[in-house]
RNA sequence: GCGCCGAUAGCUCAGCUGGAUAGAGCAACUGCCUUCUAAGCAGUAGGUCAGGGGUUCGAGUCCCUUUCGGCGCGCCA
């Protein structure tokens, strides 16, 4: 356990038995002691830690805050805390303030444990399925992908971090009604080359790389598939394009350093017959009925707000009886104790239906957990950039990749919570990307490297400190620094509780502007042997955190700027 | 019409399970490089937390409601 949260814990202990004391010895009358909370106030004139305890057991113990705040600072025993002092302050607050101990171990803790300070077994091992961007393999990746593609990667080593065992996995569509506007998208297209009169159909594909398949087909094939009965037509084109895309989708995200454990295929579903066992046991069990020639699922019987079609009329089942087969392989199959689904929030509406699916299949549906992710506003030159799939217009993820520093764009898109309308400046992320934060985090970096190279050609080098040296530190930038480095590893519980990735690249920002606070007011190099070490080991400490969580999220931490 | 998400400084956004005087960046203005990197720091200014009720010791935070946005409600995916 990390100190921060040793120390809270044994706060609660502390303050419990103090309860406890005075209700024995008769200062308290006999009550329940209410839940109270031991918090970090905002405001560090109040304390390092501050407890309500008082203020919610007034009614149990039918006195004044402050009166019952008096009883049980005047027993309660903080030995053994990190703990030094209290005060009551405000309408019944206790604020408890650091022992230099407290300082000492933090930086101590963040020595010992290098780059796996922060991380905890939060999570406990627990199976954890990531699935995140998951673009159509019919066309390239557009700008949500890439705020998709940061959100899921980072959130997935947040957990990781956390203590969870995590797989990322992107579900590979490559199956169904798309494959068919795919194929006659390419069989136009096709066609074109050769004859005249064709027309694009209005729902079909329209980008250029479609048209660029088309062409290169017909250089490797020539006319051969023209007067081909359609259907071998279309089955070579896809065959040829679909791979390619497939593996153009691999390439733009490995070099959007997202590396995927398992690229899971839609038509596996299909070829395994998991896709008809789904209609089968729904049937089974009793859960679905027909109607006009279609099979549809009770869905309003699980939770959803209405029913909706499983087969259609043709024979064909619909897009979700797949989503429920993956689903089910997800969690039944291959076991995972959670599957987390990073979607679009223009596909809130199908949540309740796979959940409802899923529960009507006999599997608990809060093992599933879908993060909704506002779409992506492109502004430029202060108007809205429309994206248009059909135009074939969307701005892609490489095009924005070439533009931007995959550093930068990794931590842009991850700077914002999912839930919250992302305003893409496009501008400002190409002229201007010096300053864009991610450098500001990654100046305080190299600001540290080159303090201890500065040093070193002084033949100065770091050592160990006692607990002497380290009591040095009480600057009020020092110790809002090392507070702030103490919180790690409960920020990125945090983070992974609450699916929120962005709170780590706002926690690693804060942390840069206490550093780069503590470099202009305190200097390392100084006369002060023991103060000098001191500070050292608190840039050492600091460069461990930044380095740490910029490692997490696959953005370099150079050593000069 | 029903449902989901949102509304906080001029702009973009934080605000942790309800806590003390609501914060940061950008934009504006004023200072700080002969001392470890000025991609930095210090300061000034900027607010009816969309409006209205309610819950309680206490509400930006929870509940209700109104207004205004975004999205969804298909035998498309």
């Amino acid at each position: 356990m990390s100190t921060a949260s040793a120390t809270v814990s044994s706060l609660k202990n502390a303050l419990t038995q103090a309860f406890q004391k005075a209700i024995s010895e008769g200062l308290l009358p006999e009550a329940e002691i209410p839940d109270f909370n031991i918090e970090t106030p905002a405001d560090r004139s109040h304390g390092d830690l501050a407890t309500n305890a008082a203020m919610v057991s007034a009614r149990a113990f039918k006195a004044a805050p402050r009166k019952i705040a008096e009883t049980i600072t005047s027993v309660i025993d903080l030995n053994g805390t990190n703990l030094s002092g209290f005060e009551i302050a405000g309408p019944g607050f206790i604020n408890f303030f650091y022992d230099p101990s407290f300082y000492a171990s933090v930086l101590e803790e963040i020595k010992t444990e290098g780059e796996n300070y922060g991380r905890s077994d939060y999570g406990k091992g627990k199976k954890i399925l990531v699935e995140f961007v998951s673009a159509n393999p019919t066309g390239p990746m557009h700008v949500g992908n890439a705020r998709g593609g940061a959100i899921g990667d980072s959130l997935a080593s947040v957990l990781d971090a956390a203590g969870y065992d995590v797989s990322r996995e992107f579900y590979v569509n490559d199956a169904g009604n798309q494959i068919e506007k795919f194929a006659t998208s390419l069989e136009v297209r096709y066609l074109q080359l050769y004859k005249e009169g064709i027309e694009l159909p209005e729902d079909a594909y329209k980008g250029q790389d479609i048209t660029d398949h088309a062409a290169n087909f017909a250089k490797i094939n020539g006319d051969k598939y023209v007067d081909a009965p359609s259907e071998e037509r279309r089955k070579a084109l896809v065959d040829y394009a679909l791979p390619l895309n497939i593996e153009g989708l691999e390439r733009d995200l490995l070099k959007y350093r997202i590396k995927y454990d398992r690229w899971f295929r839609e038509s596996t579903l299909h070829n395994s017959g998991a896709v008809k066992k789904i209609v089968e046991l729904l049937k089974e069990k009793g859960h679905t009925y027909e109607q006009d020639g279609a099979v549809w699922f009770r869905a309003s019987e699980f939770g959803a707000d209405k029913d909706f079609v499983l087969v259609r009329s043709n024979g064909i089942p619909t897009y979700v009886v797949p989503d429920i087969a993956y689903h089910y392989d997800k969690l039944v199959t291959r076991g995972y104790d959670k599957a987390i689904d990073v979607l679009g929030a223009d596909h809130h509406g199908y949540v309740p239906r796979l959940k409802a699916a899923l529960t009507a299949l006999g599997v608990d549906a809060s093992r599933l957990d879908v993060v909704l992710m506002q779409m992506v506003r492109l502004m430029s030159n202060g108007e809205v950039i429309k994206i248009s799939k059909r135009s074939g217009k969307a701005i892609t993820l490489v095009t924005l990749l070439d533009e931007i520093p995959i550093d930068a764009a990794r931590f842009f898109f991850n700077l914002r919570e999912a839930n919250s309308h992302f305003e893409f400046d496009l501008d400002l992320a190409i002229e201007q990307s010096s300053q864009n934060p991610v450098y500001y985090v990654q100046y305080a970096h190299a600001r540290i490297c080159n303090i201890l190279k500065k040093l070193e050609a002084e033949n100065i080098h770091p050592r160990s400190c006692t607990s002497e040296d380290y009591a040095k530190l009480t600057a009020p930038e020092e110790i809002e620094l090392i507070n702030k480095l103490a919180a790690l590893s409960d920020e990125i519980i945090f983070a992974a509780k609450d699916y929120d990735p962005s709170r780590i690249t706002r926690y690693v920002y804060d942390v840069a502007t206490l550093f780069h606070k503590f470099y202009n007011s305190c200097r390392v190099n100084i006369e002060d042997e023991a103060l000098m070490q001191a500070r050292i080991s608190l840039c050492l400490a600091v460069r461990t955190v930044i380095a740490n969580i910029l490692g997490m999220f696959k953005i370099s931490a150079p050593e000069s700027m």
